[in-house]
RNA sequence: GGGCGUGUAGUUCAGUGGUAGAACGCUACGUUGACAUCGUAGAGGUCAUAAGUUCAAUUCUUAUCACGCCCA
């Protein structure tokens, strides 16, 4: 008979599509009053599914799919984030293409715009997710720019306003010239780069003395107010509370003193900008020095600059600046450096400091009770070492930029009066009543805020507000807090702690238990993935190829904690081949009419094999359970492939063949609906794992009538260590040590596998002799046995072999090679008595006998005593050899 | 500069204070109607280096080297 191959297209199509017809995906109803939920790190709007977000999925799918099972009400909830920067940089792409630009169209119509483009092409990442299987409740897909969404941002931010935790200021803040909007200084990526550092003599007024000092931004000498020197440095003493001409700009500052000028770099001695530096922004304050912004907001000089570099950019701003200075004689000298700049990670383009009045939430505070949260252990990092990273950073937070100076995104809700009195309400009505308060009989008139939220602003408040909060919900009382949040390290700050800021306030109650924290997927070669690299995997063309099973295994048996996934097709054609191994193993059942057709009574199992197999499943079954409970999914998939493989195919199908080609039909009846129950409990325990492979199978063998439900809501094995099958366990696994050992040494002795032997048993009590003849049937089989001899077989013909320490005789229908046998029995005797010496020598040693603890000293003497008595047997081995 | 992590078989990685494990790869051999996307057998490791703690260290501590990441 010839079988289909499984054709994973196909079946992962119907499959997929029955589960969410049948609504399979969504919470119901647990009989434990348990529940589990998992909200989904919403991916950006604009996103198409990477390697990053196929394991980050394919992790929650396997914890939310094994809680289904086990009984609790179960959600995970979907979603998309509205990517702000992203999503109005591609629609603006795609404008302009229509020669259309951002606006001609003026905010309103472009934000409708933004919105048809979300209509189409929005939910593209959402479909990917469902190609690989994730059992979202799709029903409740939520978008950070919903109505209700929109609504919590709402409250959230007049809330956090009204009890000062949301503030505006005029700061320096990391200003995007390319996107022309503030962006948080998470957002920059410092890069190291080649630079040059430009060192300019500055004239001391009334004298020919100069100072040098060094930038590699030579353009915001412009902006200087002062010279920097260290305290200490006595080069520099005299000159301290001079006055310098800035050259070029010609503008008078002073030279004064200040611990940031450093000694050690540069001539010692360094230029002040406060209105386009960090640090110099803080010398400024500490002296008390003037603030001047040279940079429009697109990057070129504005009036407060030289007048002849008005409108120029400011990189052509520096050529001409050291073309000047080089003229003029002040450039001293240019070295090569590498130094760090700050690039915006949307822009890629370098971040400009600009003094700028943006909206701000105090993280500070907010940031107190998340630390606490996490170092109680209401919320835990795994691997716990991720607690520690989230401390530093909590520990030293910045206030936190949210005002982006873009359209798509929540317009932040406070309105201006014409005196600037700020008003911040929910609604523009709430608003005129609070500027009606302000105002008395005044005439005003309001306008709003024209900036937006940043994007994460929305997504901190993902765990409640999609669970319905503001308003009082039934999933806000089952499912918050939620179970876990699973994520990649890379946005602990952006997100996690954000969200343990915005939940912990809101709600007050952290927004999940557990933070499980997975690596990055880099290629097989270990590097990252990246555009530019060209080494970036598509796991959809993955899906295609191998079947979404394929890669989720893969993924998911390589997810070992505080370790970056390598991916490689070899891999996943190793994954498929485990598939296409149980295909085989299903087929083999189908074949032999293997059907489970009613419920089983496992009192009345009887066969030995069937015992085996039952308990090694059982003890997989734990494994696999605590594994998953713990985030071991590395070794929970290794367990489950371990036992499939390797227990099920190739020792208990082996068995199951004499058995039903025997002519017992108690027993073939009993190993028929055995076998194919243990595949429906292998399809349970993999489900997790490889959810439509095993879903087809679970169709196509008809598990349904006997479980009466489907695979996805079918219950987690859970089944009970049974004492009486264990005699057989134990013996089945020394059967199984018999059989390998007479195939080893027949291919130690180069006789073909297939030639049978006969067998002989040295010792009358031997406990091999017992489960031999117990086992007969399958011993000939399996492990090629022609005859069981009563007496003594001493022949040319003839080897003994030492079996779980009992001599055994072996006896072949053709010549073995004794002399090599005795040879490689001496060299095994040799190692013997090598670990004998060495442990008698430790028995020997005081020392250890009375500090070690007795169970490993008792261990240690039983060893010798085995190990001596193996000695003697095998020595006796190889003088009947002679 | 501060912090975190990694170094175990050819490769990718588990693991443990008391005989080193898996998968893939490699070698040899193919036996039966599930499976060559397979089966059977096998080779392969001074557990990065050094010192210390200990009866005992691949495991704990410290240092060194190499690599990676985060923060400044």
């Amino acid at each position: 008979m010839e079988f289909k191959k499984y054709n994973h297209i196909e079946q992962e199509k119907i499959i997929s599509d029955f589960w969410i017809k049948n609504g399979l995906f969504k919470p119901r109803k647990s009989k434990l009053n348990k529940s589990f939920s998992i909200v989904i790190p919403p991916p950006n709007v604009t996103g198409r599914l990477h390697m990053g977000h196929a394991l980050n999925n394919s992790l929650q799918d396997v914890l939310v799919r094994f809680n289904r099972m086990k009984g609790l009400e179960t959600l995970w909830q979907p979603g998309t984030d509205h990517a702000g920067i992203a999503t109005q940089a591609v629609v603006e792409k795609n404008l302009l293409q229509e020669g259309i630009s951002k606006k001609d169209l003026g905010r309103e119509n472009f934000i409708k715009k933004v919105w048809d483009w979300k209509k189409e092409s929005g939910e593209i990442i959402l479909d990917q997710l469902k190609k690989l299987g994730c059992s979202c409740d799709w029903s409740r897909t939520r978008f950070t720019m919903d109505k209700d969404l929109s609504k919590a941002v709402l409250k959230v931010f007049v809330d956090l306003y009204n009890n000062k935790l949301i503030y505006k200021d005029k700061k320096l803040v990391n200003w995007d010239t390319q996107l022309q909007t503030a962006i948080s200084d998470l957002e920059v990526i410092q890069k190291e780069v080649q630079s040059q550092l430009y060192y300019i003599d500055y004239s001391i007024e009334n004298s020919d003395q100069k100072i040098t000092i060094a930038t590699t931004r030579p353009e915001t000498m412009m902006g200087d107010t002062a010279i920097a020197v260290n305290p200490k440095d006595k080069r520099y003493t005299n000159l301290i509370g001079k006055f310098v001409l800035i050259p070029i700009v010609n503008r008078r500052i002073k030279i004064i003193t200040d611990h940031y000028a450093d000694p050690e770099q540069g001539s010692g001695a360094v230029k002040i900008t406060p209105a386009h530096d960090f640090n110099d922004y803080a010398v400024g304050k500490r002296n008390k020095l003037a603030l001047i912004n040279i940079f429009e907001k697109n990057g070129k000089i504005n009036k407060n600059g030289i007048k002849e570099f008005y409108g120029l950019d400011r990189f052509e701003a520096r050529k001409l600046l050291i073309k000047k200075l080089k003229e003029k004689g002040n450039l001293v000298k240019i070295e090569n450096i590498k130094n760090k700049v700050p690039y915006g990670d949307r822009s890629n383009s370098i971040i400009e400091p600009l003094l700028t009045e943006q909206w701000f939430v105090d993280a500070k505070k907010l940031s107190k009770k998340p630390i606490k949260i996490v170092k109680d252990g209401k919320t835990s990092f795994f691997p716990n070492n991720w607690s520690k990273t989230f401390f530093q950073w909590m520990n030293d937070i910045e206030p936190w930029c949210i005002s982006r100076q873009i359209w798509w995104g929540h317009r932040i809700p406070a309105w201006y009066d014409n005196s600037g009195n700020i008003f911040v309400a929910e609604n523009e009505k709430d608003a005129q009543f609070l500027a009606k308060k302000k105002n008395k009989n005044k005439k005003f008139k309001l306008r709003q805020e024209t900036d937006v939220l940043d994007t994460w602003f929305s997504s901190a408040l993902w765990p409640f507000a999609t669970l319905g909060w503001p308003a009082k919900t039934k999933e806000l009382d089952k499912f918050y807090p939620t179970s876990v949040l699973v994520t990649g390290f890379d946005i602990i700050f952006f997100w996690v702690a954000r969200m343990l800021m915005m939940g912990n306030y809101f709600k007050k109650n952290t927004p999940f238990k557990k933070v499980y924290v997975h690596a990055l997927v880099r290629d097989e070669k270990g590097q990252k993935m990246s555009k530019s690299k060209g080494n970036v995997v598509d796991p959809i063309e993955l899906i295609n190829e191998f079947g979404a099973d394929s890669l989720r295994f893969t993924l998911i048996s390589m997810a070992s904690p505080g370790r970056d996934v390598k991916l490689s097709k070899d891999r996943i054609t190793g994954n498929r081949n485990f598939m296409t191994k149980i295909w085989n193993a299903n087929n083999f059942l189908r074949l032999n009419n293997c059907k489970l057709d009613k419920k089983i009574n496992l009192n009345l199992v009887k066969l030995s094999i069937n015992h085996w197999i039952f308990s090694e499943f059982i003890k997989t079954q734990n494994i696999v359970t605590k594994s998953i409970e713990i985030f071991r999914f590395d070794e929970a998939a290794k367990h489950v492939y371990q036992f499939v493989w390797h227990s099920y195919c190739d020792w208990y199908l082996e068995f199951l063949k004499p058995i039903l080609n025997s002519k017992n039909k108690d027993e073939i009846k009993e190993a028929k609906f055995f076998s194919s129950f243990m595949m429906a409990n292998i399809l349970k325990i993999l489900h997790p794992f490889i959810p439509f492979f095993t879903e087809s199978l679970w169709f196509s063998n008809g598990y349904k009538k006997i479980f009466k439900e489907y695979l996805i809501s079918s219950n987690w094995p859970d089944y009970k260590k049974i004492s009486k099958f264990t005699k057989n366990q134990i013996d089945i696994n020394n059967l199984i040590e018999l059989i390998s050992t007479i195939r080893s040494t027949k291919a130690e002795l180069k006789i073909t596998p297939k030639l049978f032997c006969d067998i002989s048993f040295y010792e009358k009590s031997g406990n091999i002799k017992k489960i031999v003849n117990k086992n007969l049937s399958l011993v000939k089989q399996v492990g090629r046995v022609n005859s069981v001899i009563k007496s003594k077989i001493n022949n040319k013909n003839s080897i003994d072999i030492l079996v779980l320490k009992e001599k055994i005789s072996l006896k072949f229908n053709e010549d073995v090679d004794l002399v090599s046998q005795k040879e490689r029995i001496l060299q095994k005797i040799e190692s013997i008595n090598k670990q004998i010496s060495a442990l008698n020598k430790k028995l020997k040693n005081k020392a250890y006998t009375t500090n070690a603890p007795k169970e490993i000293v008792k261990n240690d003497k039983n060893l010798v005593k085995e190990l001596t008595i193996e000695d003697e047997k095998l020595r006796s081995i190889v003088s009947s050899i002679n």
